[in-house]
DNA sequence: TTCCATAGAAGAATATTTTCCTGTTAAACG
DNA sequence: CGTTTAACAGGAAAATATTCTTCTATGGAA
């Protein structure tokens, strides 16, 4: 497989910023036609380097703006509890992210919800009821700094 | 201001998974036609609900597989010392996210890097250059067990 | 050099979608 | 009941996306 040019990774630096910019522009803005650039795109969609268009919607706007970071370590780390934790987190639909990690914490989660009350009942009714739980530390946020899905290329 | 009524909140959730999907799809799903949900999407994107639309690409396959946290806490905590700090953090390219806490750390980020030895250079000459910093700790990322930007609502 | 072969890219033609406008229906209210 | 308002349907015009054919530059191989 043959690797991106500047081209390519000038159309993705674009598209991870506004997914809606029409091949029309890109194009302008790159000195080419449509055509060319929309072949890209397909292309790059086809690759899996574009994984998928989404919108990027305002949670305070929608009542959640509450957003938790929860820490959270395991008392027995094989490989079937490991598993089950990951399977039953994936079916709580506050959790937004969840990443396995290394070190002493064993997973970060990210959290979003409408106050702190829902999050009081969240970690007793849904987490608390995830077995294997050794330690949970909650963190809030007070204010979002920086948040982007573009990544640096 | 009124509030978004279930047709609303509907297309909403639809396009924070799939910017993509056409009006006329869109309005096929919701048993109306392209007219009110065009109105609605625009009124949406005028309002506020919805903030932008950006295309997700895959880190990997762009060189940056290495997803690492970081919580640091300040040795001082003026506001004038807080508000640097956080333009500082901006300007890192590689920090996707940085949120300030509640407790006893100060803020959180989330740093894409193509790898361990670039992580070391990352902290060494930029973050270090930060002046303030008291505490860092650093984590890693071994799985991304769930990551969406969709928020349930 | 000359002759392919290949990989973009341009340009044109077509299909879809977006966008806007008008008329209609239905609920809301006096 | 009549009036008003909001939401919707339908359709036309404009813009865009998509496909296809042709053109051009580049790089071997003879």
């Amino acid at each position: 497989m043959e690797l991106l040019d500047e081209t390519d990774l000038k159309i993705l630096r674009i598209l991870q910023n506004d997914a809606k910019k029409t091949t029309k522009d890109i194009a302008k803005q790159l000195h080419l036609t449509a055509s060319p650039v929309y072949e890209r795109i397909r292309r790059l969609e086809k690759k899996g380097y574009i994984k998928h268009y989404v919108a990027i919607l305002d949670k305070k706007m929608l009542n959640r703006p509450v957003t938790a970071i929860c820490m959270v370590s395991l008392r027995y780390h094989n490989e079937g509890f490991i598993d089950t934790f990951e399977q039953q987190i994936k079916e709580l639909v506050e959790v937004q992210e969840c990443y396995h990690m290394a070190g002493k914490v064993d997973f970060f989660l990210k959290i979003h919800l409408e106050g702190l009350e829902e999050y009081h009942e969240f970690v007793r009714s849904k987490l608390s009821k995830i077995h294997n739980i050794g330690v949970l530390e909650s963190y809030f946020v007070l204010k979002e700094v920086h948040n982007t899905t573009a990544i640096d290329f």
